[in-house]
DNA sequence: TGATATTATCTCAGTAGTAAGATGTTCAAT
DNA sequence: ATTGAACATCTTACTACTGAGATAATATCA
C-alpha cells in the first residue's frame, strides 16, 4: 500500500492519485457498460421465460451435451444450492433431467431432454444476434482488442491476490 | 470422468457467423472480468458490513452531498423500492439521514450523518485501492484504451434498440 | 482394513433486491 | 379554483438466488 505522504489539501476530497483515478474510471465504464449490455440480453431472455442463470444451464447442454451438476456448477458460477434448485426448476418444466453417473453414485448428469433442446435451439440464434446487435457500437476489431484487454484484466483479477493480510 | 472421450454426439451445431462469434466472445470475457473484479471489490466491503449497493449510495453522497433520493436512485441504478429500502436500512444504523425538500413535500434528501462521513471517509480510500490492485493486470496505458472501449460500448448499448421487430 | 478427509449434491433459512401499485404532491391547462 | 397528468416516495408481495450445514459416496493413507 503506497500511501505516499503528499501534503493533504483541505479543499475538496482528497484527489486519488491518478493511476487510482484511472482504474477508479475503468471500473464505472465497466460495471456500466456490462450492465446495458446484459440489461438488453436478458429483456429478451425474459420473453422466453428464461433467467439468465436458466438460460446458461441450457446453452452449456446444449453446446457441451450432458454434464455434471459440479461441471454446470462452475461453468455458470452459481452457488451448489443454486444449481440444485436450477436444476430442479427446470426439470419441472421438462426441459432437462437428471441422469445416475455409473462411475460415481453421488453424482449425476443433467441432459436436455427433447423439448429443452427443442427450447434452446430455437432460441439460441436470437440470443446470440442479440449479442451481436447489442456489440455494434464497436467495430469488429476493437471488440477483439477490448475482448483481449478484458481476457489480461479478468484472469489477473481472478488471480488470489498476494497474501497482503 | 471418462465419458467416452470420442464424438460425444454428431450434433455438431451450426457454428455462427465471425462477426457474431467475435460478439459471443467478448460477452463472455466481459462477463466475467467484471465477475472477477467485483467479487473482489465486494469482499472487501463485506468486512465493512455493507453491500454494493449501500456503498454505493454512501459514495455517492460523499462526493456529492445530499441528493434527492431519485437522484440517488438514478446514479446507482436500482428500483424506487429498492432505494427506499436501502436508504431505511442505511438510516437505521445512523449513516444516513432523511431530510426535507423545502421546495417539494414528496421529495427527501438523503443525506450522511457524522457517522456516516466518518465511515465512509474511513473506507473510501481503501476501496479505491482495492480497485487499482483489481485493475492491475493491465498498464495504465491499457487501462485507458479499455475506458474508451468501454464508454463506446457501453453508450450504445444503452441506447434502445432501433424499434424494428 | 479402517479412520479421516474430500467431494457431490441437497436442504432450508435468509437476503438483497425487483415489480406493481398505492399515496400524497406538484404542475399545467382549463 | 378544478381537473387531470406527471411525479417522488413508500408499501407489499414476490423472486432468484446465497450460505451454511446435512447427507451420502469416494479417495487417501496409515
Amino acid at each position: 500500500m503506497t500511501t505516499t505522504a503528499t501534503a493533504p489539501q483541505a479543499t475538496r476530497r482528497k484527489a486519488p492519485e491518478p493511476a487510482t483515478a484511472t482504474a477508479l474510471k475503468l471500473f464505472v465504464v465497466l460495471a456500466r457498460a456490462q450492465r446495458a449490455i446484459t440489461e438488453r440480453i436478458n429483456a429478451s431472455l425474459v420473453e422466453k421465460g428464461l433467467t439468465e442463470a436458466e438460460f446458461a444451464i441450457l446453452e452449456a447442454l446444449y453446446h457441451k451435451g450432458p454434464l455434471l451438476l459440479g461441471e454446470v456448477q462452475r461453468k455458470i458460477l452459481v452457488s451448489s444450492g443454486g444449481i440444485t434448485f436450477l436444476v430442479d426448476r427446470l426439470a419441472e418444466r421438462g426441459l432437462v433431467e437428471r441422469q445416475m453417473c455409473p462411475s460415481d453414485r453421488r453424482a449425476r448428469y443433467a441432459a436436455l431432454t427433447k423439448k429443452g433442446e427443442a427450447l434452446i435451439g430455437q432460441i439460441f440464434p436470437a440470443h446470440a444476434e442479440a449479442i451481436r446487435e447489442a456489440m455494434s457500437g464497436l467495430s469488429r476489431a476493437e471488440q477483439k482488442q477490448a475482448t483481449e484487454l478484458l481476457k489480461q484484466l479478468g484472469l489477473a483479477a481472478a488471480i488470489r491476490k498476494p497474501a497482503a493480510e
